[in-house]
DNA sequence: ATAGGGCTTAAACTATACTTTAAGGTCAAG
DNA sequence: CTTGACCTTAAAGTATAGTTTAAGCCCTAT
């Protein structure tokens, strides 16, 4: 599958896929052209990149994610270990944005001055 | 209470309250020597405004939050109304953090390769 | 009255996350 | 065999979110 297809696909930017390639979010792939050609997974990967992105992730935590789950593939128990610690931070961030529409709920009802 | 103090208080630079009002993040306040003098409830607001940040929204998002707590100061139900839809469009965001959650651990059921 | 620690501004600089541009290689169809 | 639609790279440009720098005013204490 190459960029084109990619890109058609989940209406991302050819030169954003290269660009997340250079930052080493994506794997560096390429068939005897030169060109890259992705197996069909790089789709899963890329819709969880861009959902991650939208939730408010920098690229830097997004790094960390798609490098566990590329290990993962060839891996043992101690990527699992990594990412069901990732999980526990995104309770955490849930938790967080819980408390914050909270705070935004108390705030409307005592009329926030200023 | 002077920009040095709030910065101290919130442990946030001068510049960045400098660089929120110049944005239109935060009110335009002077005393009579041209100073930055900010009532109490800065320091409410400007906590907010973190705490926003951290969750990943944008400044812009963050202004629109912002005028709506200004305005609620000296306001109607209008605002009230839409405020009440800003917290449904975080229960929303809740929602989207917790099906990224669930994708990250079937995918870790699953073993997904790449 | 001058040194110190506060405050002011505008403008230049930085990092992140891309997008755009320029120059060129690959390949199937006419 | 060349046109068109793909693909490649490096480098420059853009937007966001600040930080840093430079030049200078305000106010208190010595």
């Amino acid at each position: 599958m190459l960029i084109g297809e990619v890109s058609k696909i989940l209406s991302i930017p050819t030169s954003t896929i290269r660009y997340y390639e250079k930052i080493g979010l994506l794997p560096f792939i390429r068939n005897q052209n030169g060109y890259r050609d992705y197996p069909h997974e790089i789709l899963n990967l890329l819709s969880l990149v861009m959902k991650a992105k939208e939730l408010g992730f920098t690229l830097k935590e997004i790094k960390e994610f798609s490098h566990l789950f590329q290990e993962l593939g060839r891996g043992k128990g101690k990527i699992r270990k990594r990412l069901e610690v990732k999980i526990i931070d995104l309770d955490e961030r849930i938790k967080e944005l819980n408390k914050f529409k909270n705070n935004i709920k108390k705030l409307l009802d005592e009329k926030c001055p200023l």
